[in-house]
Formats: C-alpha cells, sequence, structure tokens
RNA sequence: GCGGCCAUAGCUCAGUUGGUUAGAGCACUAGAUUGUGAUUCUAGGGGUCGCGGGUUCGAAUCCCGUUGGCCGCCCCA
C-alpha cells in the first residue's frame, strides 16, 4: 500500500483517465477553434484580494489560500473569470473587439468533493467582452452548444435552460421589493428547485414573511418557460426600459434558433446563477434527465471589468467543467476506448536483424508512422501476438531469411495476407498500404 | 463545517460462532513455443487485511479512535 495518498478531491490521470481528459480537452478546443476564439492562459496563483473583491470576504473559507514566504497574500485560482477580467482590461483600449478568448485551466476549491465535484477540476471557459447586445449570447450560446454537442451529443442529451437577471430585478422593483429585498429573493428563486418552499426561509427570517400575492407572483414568474409567458406578464408594465429588454430577447432567440439550435434551448426563469456580479441574461446547461449537475453555466456580467479595476467593458461567459462533461459522455458510451495504438509492428528475427530493423523504425517514425518493436528479443510468436495487441494494421518481417535475399516481408494483421518488399522500397510499401486502406 | 454507508492483491470480490502459513477470478511476468496472432496448460511476483489503540490464549473478523472513499446537507464562482 502505498504510503502517500493524493490529496482529498485532487485527481491522478494514469494514461486511460488522461486519455479520456484529452478527448474532451479536444473537443472543446475544437468547437472554439471553430468559432474563432483565441485560447489564453495565466497564473494558477493569484493574490487572494483578486477574488475578495469580487466575491466578498467569505470566498476566502471556499478557497485554496495560504500566506506565501513573502507575506503575500495568495489562493489557488478558483474560477478563471476574474482573472480575465484583468488581463482584458489592462489592454482592453488596445484589444480589437469583440474579444473573444477562451482557456482550458485547472481550478481548485476548498469544498466537500461529492459526485460531479472534486477539489481540483478543469474548465472550458469561454468570454466575449466589448459587445453589449444579445448578438454576443448568441455567438456565445451557440459556441457553449457546440462544445458539448461536439462529442455526439444531441438535444435529447442535453439543453440550456436560459433566464434574465435583469427582469427578474425589474419584475421584483414593480412589486415593490427593494434592493435587498431582491437579492434575498433571487437566493430564494435559486434554491427553489432544490429546496421548495424553504428556499424563501433565509428571506423570511431577515425580511419577514413575503405578502401572499406577493409570493405568488414571484413563483408564478419563477414557473416561466416561454417567450410567450414572458411577454404576457411584463407587457402591461410597460415602460421603455422593458420593452428593449422583451426586444433582446426576442433577438436572441430568434438569432439561436435560425442557428438550427431551438431545440437545445429552453426559457427558464427558475434559472438566476447563485452569484450577484451577473447582470442580464444567465444561463446553465443541464443533461436531459436531470442526473447530474450543471454540465456548464454562464451569463453577462457587464460590470465586473471595471470593478476589478479596469474601463467599462461589457462581458458574457461560460464555463464547462470536466467531470460532469466526463460522467456524461462516459453515460452515453461516448468516451473512446482507450488502448495502445501502433500503425506498425517490427517482427525482428535477432540481433543481427535488429540493425536493420532500427535504420527502417527510425526512418518510418520521422515519417509520421507510428512503430513499435520489441525491446528484446522474442520468439515470433510472441512478437505476432504483440503486434496483434498493439493495434497495428502492419507488421515488417525481418527475419534472417528475407534480409538475406534483401528483402522485408509485410504480413497485414487485418487480412492476414502477405508479400515481399526490397527494403529499399519499405517506406514505400508501407505509405501504399495505408493508402489503400 | 455536519450526517449516513463503506475500507481484504493493480481490479472485482470470498473469507464460517474470533482459531494454524489470508484465498479466487481477471490483470501482470515467465515457460511450454528458435519463423506467424487474441486459445490452452504450467509456474511466478504481488497483501503490515487503510492506519493506530483496545478486548482476547488467539483479531481480517469484536470495540474505540483516526484517515480515506462514496452518498446527502451547507455551498456551488
Amino acid at each position: 500500500m502505498a504510503q502517500f495518498q493524493s490529496l482529498p478531491g485532487f485527481r491522478e490521470f494514469y494514461p486511460e483517465a488522461f486519455a479520456r481528459r484529452s478527448h474532451i480537452f479536444r473537443g472543446w478546443r475544437r468547437a472554439a477553434h471553430a468559432y474563432g476564439f483565441s485560447e489564453y492562459d495565466a497564473p494558477v496563483l493569484e493574490p487572494l484580494d483578486l477574488y475578495k473583491r469580487k466575491s466578498g470576504d467569505e470566498i476566502e473559507a471556499q478557497l485554496f489560500a495560504f500566506t506565501d514566504k513573502g507575506g503575500r497574500e495568495v489562493a489557488l485560482r478558483p474560477e478563471m473569470t476574474p482573472t480575465v477580467c484583468r488581463l482584458v482590461g489592462a489592454k482592453a483600449n488596445a484589444l480589437k473587439r469583440p474579444v473573444k478568448w477562451c482557456s482550458i485551466g485547472e481550478f481548485y476549491r476548498y469544498e466537500r468533493a461529492q459526485k460531479g465535484r472534486e477539489r481540483a477540476f478543469f474548465q472550458f471557459n469561454c468570454d466575449i467582452f466589448g459587445e453589449p447586445g444579445p448578438e454576443a449570447e448568441i455567438e456565445l450560446i451557440g459556441l457553449l452548444i457546440q462544445s458539448i454537442a461536439g462529442f455526439g451529443l444531441g438535444p435529447e442529451d442535453f439543453y440550456v435552460r436560459l433566464s434574465d437577471r435583469t427582469l427578474w430585478i425589474h419584475y421584483l422593483a414593480s412589486l415593490g421589493l427593494d434592493a435587498e429585498q431582491t437579492k434575498s429573493i433571487l437566493g430564494a428563486v435559486d434554491k427553489y428547485e432544490k429546496s421548495g418552499d424553504g428556499a424563501f426561509a433565509d428571506y423570511t427570517k431577515t425580511h419577514g414573511e413575503l405578502q401572499g400575492d406577493v409570493k405568488a407572483k414571484v413563483l408564478s414568474f419563477l414557473g416561466i418557460k416561454s417567450l410567450a409567458a414572458l411577454e404576457a406578464v411584463l407587457s402591461p408594465l410597460g415602460g421603455e426600459a422593458l420593452t428593449a429588454r422583451l426586444a433582446d430577447w426576442r433577438k436572441l432567440l430568434a438569432g439561436l434558433s435560425a442557428m438550427g439550435l431551438a431545440e437545445f434551448v429552453e426559457v427558464d426563469f427558475g434559472v438566476v446563477r447563485g452569484l450577484a456580479y451577473y447582470t442580464g441574461f444567465v444561463f446553465e446547461a443541464f443533461d436531459r434527465k436531470g442526473e447530474l449537475r450543471a454540465i456548464a453555466g454562464g451569463g453577462r456580467y457587464d460590470d465586473l471589468v471595471a470593478k476589478l479595476g479596469g474601463p467599462d467593458f461589457p462581458a458574457v461567459g461560460f464555463a464547462i467543467g470536466d467531470v460532469t462533461m466526463g460522467l456524461l459522455l462516459e453515460q452515453r458510451g461516448l468516451m473512446p476506448a482507450f488502448g495502445p495504438t501502433a500503425d506498425v509492428y517490427m517482427v525482428i528475427g535477432g540481433e543481427a536483424e535488429r540493425a536493420a530493423a532500427f535504420a527502417d523504425i527510425r526512418a518510418l517514425r520521422a515519417g509520421g508512422y507510428r512503430v513499435e518493436y520489441p525491446l528484446k528479443d522474442l520468439a515470433f510468436g510472441k512478437q505476432f501476438k504483440a503486434a496483434a495487441e498493439s493495434g497495428a494494421k502492419l507488421a515488417l518481417i525481418y527475419g534472417g531469411d528475407e534480409l538475406a535475399r534483401g528483402m522485408v516481408k509485410i504480413r497485414d494483421l487485418t487480412d492476414r495476407s502477405e508479400h515481399e518488399v526490397p527494403r529499399e522500397k519499405v517506406a514505400e510499401a508501407v505509405r501504399d498500404c495505408f493508402a489503400g486502406a
């Protein structure tokens, strides 16, 4: 038994697990590439204040935070958003807009691990800066969907729930609630799906019982699942801002629909996102069966760049976690099989033939083929077995008989056919075999 | 931070009312096999039974503690 174990919630990636992780990363990068996003990265260790500024002092309890040898208060990054806001804010005036950036990195949160949540995890972060209108949301949500659908998942597997903190705040104000009450109600809405009526306990404790009709209206608003229902509730209230906001909604939904993504998107005002810094549209992606944690979450945060010391710079972004994403792909059988993979396996007669094989092994590898061979002399039977297990299409046989005649025998492991070629034509023959496949 | 369940080989698990040197399958290594494929047969390596303490003539087994895991609560950027 190993004397040392990894820390709780931290993951080790043996080759098979690493292959799964790479598969996920590749899928994300493929999507981001297609959508024209540029990849960046930044420090894993940041000043603690960066997170306190954004989320308040309480956040420290959820962080891997400590004082470094220079007396600096630091924290392992729990998320990318504050960092990317700093990066963008520092060069805001020099960046061509819209700024479309993405990154894949590991994040750390000092929390109890449970299904779909670890203390160390990877996130794919995508953000668009510099575009205040819903055109940015169309592009970003399009990318979010592609980043999940690209693995072979369809609208029957996952969907994006779309909501709007701006409209929630408008609506609660119209019910006569002040800013503090609004904040508290949004907290309750966030919990409502899980906790039911108990979600309002915190509100009741600080602000007293909600009036019966106000509560009924909140619950009814929370249940809105379509643009038509939204308009029916809000249109009577009138007002320029509200009218403009509803126009944004129509634009967003029409855009996503025109992209052919309507089946992936559902209006759902039960979503508000826990964090208060979101300022407009918010959204979360879930598996359709509702068995897993959220796959992804995001929204607009127009005030954050300025709050962290930059200029006013509108922004909208999302993050997908690797843990839930991986669980979903495994559940649906969409993780690729893992195994050693070679294109060519060299069967070597003995020490004398090894030197000849080495020259061709190097040449084939330089040509991009994946070539394996036994490191030590093995009986032919073992070598053919190893060749089969390596997944190679071809076995090149460097035997004493063949080499004496200046030939190499090529065995196609898929159909067990064999033919001989002159040694100097091996590279060419291999190329032909793969070209014909 | 709080609660429930769990911990035996790399993996999946047996292990009798507490009783001699803790087992099986899979996986791994080697041989049968000195020129042709996933079979078969044989052998081998691998365990402080999570860790520490207690009860007992004797503990993988019973008790306490602890660490870790899974699940839930809080939280979820």
